[in-house]
DNA sequence: CGTCGTTTTGATCACAGTCAAGCGCGGTGG
DNA sequence: CCACCGCGCTTGACTGTGATCAAAACGACG
């Protein structure tokens, strides 16, 4: 059918340029998108509080969620990677629980009510891939949670490195030991609810260690999964089931 | 129309009964749910990394959705009310992210993977309630997240509190001041990310202060709700707004 | 009446925050 | 070309919040 056809094309599609989203949804999201908004490194593009649209699609690049305490200090709710829908809105169905800002340059759509609600009121398949996104989500985002609220400043890191570590690879055969990490130590910090001081502590006994090694400050290379996975609390298997998309 | 008959009526029982999901989403759901089922305090009627339904509908009663370390500690990820809709599956759409305690002896009613399709994909206004109450879910947690991460104990037990506040008071004209918090200090420092002795010295030192009371362990009275404000860092109008369902 | 779980209180300790100083690097302007 | 500046990282010293350990009071329940 002519459907399925479309859905093979953008599969493929999605594997070579290494987003994420299912079958035919990347094609479905560029024709209900705004046009695509080019956003520099280190912009706001959302801003908490603000009124935003529903869904947001990362078509390139990194960005951060984050809410702000009244003292300033930051907290990152969640890191979103190229090809992630972004669903920022809070329960008032019209401005966002938090801010979103590029770490990379991003390339991004916004999707607003609408064609929003039309997307998904259509075809099942796009539904589902929603849901599965949203699932993922959810259960990173409580992965984190637990370590927020009960782990170490080391069991915090070595988490967010393993989370990205799989994230990053989640359509590769294997996940990359190395991979770039666009953010300052201050961000991470923002990330694993840490001082940067902190951070830079860590950092430097993971790499005393031989855990992990750090080059220009922004390359990271894990050097022994094993112990990281011991300082995460983390079975690797059972993570990357419960975070990463099937197939 | 017949349908906006169905609607009306679910409404005000909704209003009747304290139940927030809106409209016709509590006739659809008792249609698509799987029987009721009685659950008593303190049982854990769905378990972290096994299987479990996408949807249950916590009828009545508090539960709680959680995850635990390896050492045994828990954290409470989300507390549940009456009418809430609980979706604990993790990425792979089969195990669940987190387990889910009773608090009191709640109903439940599980919505299978088939019938949780067809509920939302045949009616509009289901999918804007599922929505709606997703888009609550994902902001309540985010405020939790940012004082796990940022907050001192206080912040963290008084925002709990504020929480607790506004959502009891979700469908009446005010929030009640005082409810009963079905919670031994240990599940609230599970929830806060705090030790049950934490819990205890800081309530204690919000009883002398006249912030709050508590009787018999498990009532409290929020005696004073602007400095309760001032301690979770939150202007209440601004959270209610981020976390309340609309109406 | 004894047992178990919960709360309270005190004493001590450790992890992580804060403050401060120094270093390396890249960008900018004289 | 070099000097300067700003930003991010590193390291040290000190501090404080909250965890841990321990003991006692209290209440629910068999």
């Amino acid at each position: 059918m002519l459907e399925r056809k479309t859905c093979r094309g953008a599969e493929s599609a999605a594997q070579r340029t290494g987003f994420r989203v299912g079958c035919s949804l990347k094609t479905c999201l560029r024709s209900a998108a705004d046009p695509a908004r080019r956003v520099p490194a280190g912009a706001h593009f959302v801003h908490e509080g603000a009124q935003a649209a529903p869904c947001y699609w990362l078509e390139s690049g990194w960005a951060v969620l984050f809410k702000t305490l009244q003292d300033g200090r930051d907290q990152i709710i969640d890191i979103h990677l190229a090809g992630d829908l972004v669903q920022p809105l809070a329960a008032d169905g019209l401005t966002a629980s938090g801010g979103l800002q590029a770490l990379t340059p991003c390339v991004v759509s916004a999707i607003h009510a609408s064609r929003w609600e039309r997307l998904r009121a259509g075809c099942k398949p796009v539904r589902d891939a929603c849901d599965v996104q949203a699932a993922a989500v959810s259960a990173r985002r409580g992965e984190r949670m637990l370590r927020l609220g009960r782990g170490s400043a080391a069991m915090r890191l070595a988490y967010l490195l393993l989370e990205l570590h799989l994230r990053l690879g989640a359509g590769a055969a294997a996940p990359p030991r190395a991979f770039h990490l666009p953010m300052t130590q201050r961000q991470i910090g923002d990330a694993a609810g840490l001082c940067s001081v902190h951070v830079s502590r860590v950092f430097s006994q993971f790499n005393r260690d031989g855990v992990m090694t750090t080059r220009d400050h922004t390359d990271v290379e894990l050097r022994d999964i094993g112990r990281l996975c011991a300082h995460a609390g983390v079975e690797i298997a059972a993570l990357r089931r419960a975070i990463i998309l099937p197939q």
